[in-house]
DNA sequence: CTGAAAGCGCTAACAT
DNA sequence: ATGTTAGCGCTTTCAG
């Protein structure tokens, strides 16, 4: 089998406690440095992680839980984080929760059974009541996209994106506005705030009919944009606030035999990858996933240093979602009713 | 902290190999059985995995590396083994090669110290030869999407997915048909062999202007296409070989201002997320991705039953990608050049 | 700066 | 069927 520091010590005569006060980085005479290193080369010795993680109670490991692995935006987080993980020597554990609550929790339950050192959360929905119970109070939690209450997150300002999304729109000349958010989530429900603050500005009355809250599922989005069209009085536009959002809304559209923006102007939300194949090209809000998911990362990192939960404040970072402009929204006559 | 056996020994009276040998299934008499039971839900106790994995050397963990976290064709693949080894006991880490085989190296070192029982690997290509060295020969390993001499596997059939692909093709009249496919890889080349196997059923000659070899990105399905575009004597019809070489083949036609499938037909493949959105819908091979990511983890799991290695065979289960159709194919005139 | 020794929580002989 | 005991490989007091 594998070297052990025990070889190690046969091979340089050193005692056990220097050799694993080298290994952490701690003060040795020189000459000890050196025979240390030689042996451990000659031997291949690397340490064991089970061994060191029994006595230090630690993995070195963080877990992820995601709504969904096969959105890219949650693709392109993830990137991001184990990256970034990875190079500070922690391993990323992800677990799907397929846009359910329970299988959430579960998750969240099952990493911490594995003794994950961190929890990074991008939240289906509501906050988990007892989720400090959850993972014994001990474990450091970053939520991603979506804050809840008293724990880290990184996020963008919800309520400024979904203004601007709505406002490019009204700039357009569009009045009746459709949108289809997320209704479980503060991050939809923010985004709703914006929408609302958008035609506030432009004077258009808010009307329910125009209000798509789904469960964030694609087929949820589907029907609230078959929904919309149905309409009598059909809106001029649509904001569909996340990705899932945006291929559900797009599908109904295409289904139905609409097209955009002739028919139908849409701006949408998260990520490039569909936008981009997407013919004529969708106008998008980007969140800036690069950063946030270094900043998770880096968060989470900053919060597995201290062992003493007291000393983990709850950090805030708040980015900014980029406007991406494609060809999905018309110019409209800017006649009034 | 946390209950441990030995509290459940004073709680019981029974010995410590007693309480182990019922955590772990063996036969103890009933009424301890009971006395055991009622201590473990008094005390809140469950097993250290930490220790356990130090005397077992298992860690109950299993090592996932992808080419691409972005896409949903490993998404969805990763979900799949994911939940189908959660259920199991076994959490997965997921590390992403971002396209390049020498991340891929790395990923599987940074998992094997990490000591996982078990890797899964979607190659970005060609088989690293010192591939047992690098595991210590010790991990069981298996490979998805692409195989590897010696190695268990799941894929698909590839000359006949070509084969199927490109006949759909000539079957519509097309005679001048472009392939996009991954040269380092042995599924795009295979996938290319079915390509020509169909030419060579309706005595169309091969043509090297029209077969492109890419790294599997991108930005190369990109150029490819666009260089296809540029012929003088443009093909008919083009397919592509992966959901990477869709997208980068589809962004192509749109940027260069072509039309599917009136200017140009294509045939895609992999996952249907894309397709579904398309406007007209692209026609596709599917992979069977659930059936395959829960074989994957079947696999891998018996794999890691035997601690034995010379007790692993490999094997290899090979399904069959569906074709789904969409309107990106243009029936020609039967017309003969 | 170095060494001796205890112990993290569990499993697995081996004996009873 | 149950108990005793010896580690797994490492970190970490505590002395020196």
């Amino acid at each position: 089998m594998s070297a052990t520091i025990k070889d190690i010590r046969e091979k340089t005569g050193l005692s056990l406690a220097t050799i694993s006060k080298y290994i952490n980085g701690g003060n040795v005479l020189p000459e000890n440095r050196e025979k240390i290193s030689r042996a451990i080369k000659e031997l291949h010795y690397h340490v064991n992680d089970m061994a060191r993680s029994l006595v230090t109670s630690q993995t070195r490991s963080v877990g992820m839980v995601v709504p969904s692995m096969v959105s890219p935006f949650h693709g392109t987080l993830i990137r991001h984080i184990e990256s970034e993980l990875k190079q500070a020597g922690y391993s990323l554990m992800v677990c799907d929760s397929m846009n359910d609550a329970e299988q959430e929790r579960d998750n969240i339950e099952f990493l911490s059974r594995k003794n994950v050192d961190g929890l990074v959360l991008i939240p289906t929905g509501k906050k988990i009541p007892d989720i400090f119970d959850l993972v014994s109070g001990e474990v450091p939690i970053i939520t991603l996209d979506v804050k809840w209450a008293g724990i880290s997150s990184v996020i963008i300002d919800n309520i400024r994106a979904g203004y601007e999304a709505t406002s490019y729109l009204t700039e357009r000349g569009h009045r009746r506005i459709g949108i289809i958010y997320i209704g479980k989530q503060c991050t939809g429900r923010q985004r709703l705030k914006g929408y609302c603050k958008a035609l506030a500005k432009s004077n258009i009355a808010r009307e329910e009919a125009l209000e798509m809250a789904t469960d964030g599922t694609v087929d949820a989005a589907y029907e609230a944009m078959n929904r919309l069209l149905s309409l009598a009085d059909r809106p001029t536009a649509v904001f569909t606030c996340n990705h899932d959002m945006n291929i559900g809304a797009v599908m109904a559209m295409n289904d139905a035999g609409y097209r955009y923006p002739t028919d139908l102007s849409i701006i949408g939300f998260d990520d490039l990858v569909i936008p981009s194949i997407l013919n004529p090209r969708l106008t998008v809000l980007e969140q800036p996933m690069e950063e946030m998911g270094n900043a998770a990362a880096r968060i989470i990192l900053e919060h597995m240093q201290h062992t003493d939960p007291a000393d983990r404040k709850a950090e805030h970072h708040v980015y900014r979602a980029l406007l991406h402009e494609g060809k999905s929204v018309e110019q409209i006559s800017p006649s009034r009713t």
